[in-house]
DNA sequence: TTAACGATTGAACAGTTGTTCAAATATTTG
DNA sequence: CAAATATTTGAACAACTGTTCAATCGTTAA
């Protein structure tokens, strides 16, 4: 394909296309949604965010818990703070971080829906 | 951190951790999740969705509409057939692509709420 | 102050990803 | 059949990603 002569594009569909074309949101929107669901694309900080979910947890809980480094889980920690997808208190030497978005649990639930149906 | 002797690791919050390692699903389904928010994850992808979300298109259409080559789009399309969030149909030369898939519009209607929201 | 502990940081590395380009496939039409 | 059109495919490439390792920062307790 792809033989725009003068200036001019040769749509196919040129209706559907102009239709489809209102339904992709704002530039910014969709790259904040992007960046929403790639940071949750990810099986480390997928598990993170599953875990905040339930329980306060500190650093080196997390990475107890998913038999990883301190240092790989502060590097993730840091992707979803930047997010905002988490939130963190200091007690003491320890930082207990909490899951504080509660948009992220809806977005887990369709999904574990999603992935268990068919 | 990290001191284990001999075969015990060194819980700091043993009973947070035990609680919500029961919040972490299977490594199926976390792969399973994973997978589907990696593919919604991209810019391009994302607007493939959202298109199809709204439109029946051929793949010259998609490229046309977001102005990029037809092999990119292609390419892509490979991968959200992959994961079955889109469904084909050949009609002569071209091949309609639609979105199959009632969850993924949910996923979508709350990660925009989410990114417009804050 | 010093030592110990929890957490963070930055550089480095292998592994992965998205696009491009050229070639190939599939279908319709002359 | 051959030509034209729509799509797919594979190799290549730069760009990006997640983990590791060592060094560092902050806080508390001795």
């Amino acid at each position: 394909m792809k033989s725009k002569d003068v200036c001019e594009v040769t749509y196919v569909h040129k209706a559907s296309v102009e239709s489809a074309r209102k339904a992709i949101r704002s530039a910014e929107t969709v790259l904040g949604v992007t960046e929403t669901f790639r940071i949750l694309g990810d099986p480390t900080r997928l598990k993170i965010v599953m875990a905040l979910a339930k329980e306060e947890l500190c650093v080196c809980d997390i990475a107890a818990l998913l038999g990883m480094t301190d240092s790989a889980i502060s590097h993730q920690l840091r992707l979803l703070k930047n997010l905002r997808l988490v939130n963190f208190t200091r007690k003491g030497k320890m930082i207990y971080y909490t899951l504080d978005d509660e948009h992220i649990e809806d977005l887990l639930r369709i999904a574990v829906r999603h992935v268990s149906e068919d």
